[in-house]
DNA sequence: AGTTAGTTGCAAGTATTTCGCATTTGTGTA
DNA sequence: TACACAAATGCGAAATACTTGCAACTAACT
């Protein structure tokens, strides 16, 4: 029963943050929950498609992200993927050419480059990184004031 | 001659790393080198395109991202941001509501989320950050061998 | 069970970026 | 200084990614 578990868990999670607990979020949540890499929308799409509505799954993941349910993550393939929150959080390497990605553990910033490349396979030369933050702003936070989670 | 110097240096850094210095590609790294925010394609094809192509615009970018003459930014607005490189790096606080963008200067991701905030003032909520690293993976390296700065 | 705000499906629309191919332009060489 | 050629550009169209308006539906309250 651990299908029941976790989707009473999304159910949880979406009514704590003032969403109504309907199917389709709670698919895409067991999507993602069982996917270990990040999911474009148009993956999601390609598996649940056919009971979903496309316009609705954008619509899923904007709620899912901006209630920190799910995180979003740009590998500068000019779309975004996405992956399940409190999963195994860790960093990627892309390559500027092909979009390769390799994924990049236990590593601070501050173990930076040289670092990163000593424990990388694939790649032989590091030259940017990103470091945004996301969050929310004080005038958004007084406008949807259930923000929890 | 201010204008002249770096012109010349922007033919110099092209032809350093493989490609002409096409007066294009010089009037999209002048325009990037005086603005201070970040902009994006259309930002740019705003103020040159009427002499430059928006197809030759997104080209001119793709090339001098590859080859590190300047930076690409995600701030999830669904179209990418670009500074020159070399100017002063930092990192950005994005609103997940509305988008709007706050500096965060002398930070490293050791000071965390707590002292990003107690830093900000538009800010009163951090729910995740990006940091991802862009670099050249070996295969792709073997390609392009010129790939220098 | 009934009510209602919140959610979804549908179809069309917008925004962003890319492509193929003919023409032009830098750059190294004669 | 002119030549030759690879590289870059312009143009038009297309592909991809995502959004919107509105009518119909549904989860979650009473």
């Amino acid at each position: 029963m651990k299908e029941n578990n976790a989707s009473a868990k999304f159910s949880r999670l979406l009514r704590k943050s003032g969403h109504k607990a309907t199917s389709s979020r709670i698919s895409v949540l067991e999507m993602l929950g069982r996917t270990k890499r990040p999911l474009s929308a148009q993956d999601v799409i390609d598996e649940l498609g056919k009971k979903i509505n496309q316009a609705t799954i954008y619509r899923i993941l904007k709620v899912l992200k901006e209630k920190g349910l799910i995180r979003q993550i740009d590998f500068r393939h000019n779309h975004a993927h996405y992956e399940i929150s409190g999963s195994d959080e860790h960093h990627h390497l892309v390559c500027v050419y092909c979009g390769r990605i390799e994924d990049v553990h236990d590593c601070g910033i501050e173990n930076t480059y040289a670092l990163v490349l000593r424990h990388s396979k694939h790649f032989s030369d590091i030259r940017q990184h990103a470091l945004e933050f996301y969050g929310v702003c004080k005038s958004c936070n007084k406008k949807t004031p259930k923000t929890t989670q």
